[in-house]
DNA sequence: AAGATAATATGATAAAAATCATATTTAAGA
DNA sequence: TCTTAAATATGATTTTTATCATATTATCTT
């Protein structure tokens, strides 16, 4: 349920609510309402990435956007942080998008990861 | 001038013109008032690291916190995003550490970065 | 069927970040 | 010394993001 989600990450219930639903809406996690009802994730969930997570929430502008917001650094005109900071970038994304809900899941079942739940 | 540095990266003025004073502020970059004046970098500047820009700018807070932004994050109980992304931030932190401004002024110089100025 | 419990929908409010406006100070140059 | 051109200081406004409030819908339990 929402307020077990929310207190232990100090977040407000009703802010974090609108996110879970709007990752409800593309499918990221799953709902039901009514007593006994709450936020769950079935197998199709499981497999989504943490990248398509950080997506709904944060946009997906920012996976391409310049280090320094220009508009026109690019490959082939970099600008001056780009050739020093995208492989690390990249690197992240890539984990980001390869790590499954599933992945992380395990993690914490294993002791690997910590989460406050 | 903060006219010619606002205008080729689409930010106002008034704005880039605050940032650059809490730079001047920090002796981060130098400037001149009146006819003739602006901003420039001494040679104290230019041995500046660019971490220390965005220390300023957008604080320093930024370079601990928790990619998950939880409170209770750290090595021995890491959350699932911990393992797996520190490398990459850690290595972006050290680059923006040991990259000195006079470093960007010499790789756009050499035409191995580019800027819109 | 009725009541309780949960998510959902919608919009309002508050807080933070970005932007704008205006007046002041400093220094150059005529 | 006066005018002009620049940064500086201060605060207001706007925009964005986060948070709050309230009513609705769905579903379980009795």
């Amino acid at each position: 349920m929402v307020k077990d989600i929310a207190r232990p990450i100090n977040v407000p219930q009703a802010y974090i609510a609108k996110l879970l639903q709007d990752l409800v809406k593309v499918h990221i996690i799953s709902s039901e309402r009514g007593p006994k009802g709450g936020f769950y994730l079935n197998e199709e969930n499981k497999n989504q990435t943490i990248l398509s997570i950080i997506a709904v929430i944060n946009g997906k502008e920012q996976f391409n956007a310049c280090l320094l917001s220009l508009e026109k650094c690019n490959e082939e005109k970099p600008c001056p942080l780009h050739n020093m900071l995208n492989p690390s970038r990249n690197q992240i994304l890539n984990s980001l998008r390869s790590k499954t809900i599933k992945d992380v899941v395990k993690e914490v079942e294993l002791g690997n990861a910590f989460l406050p739940l």
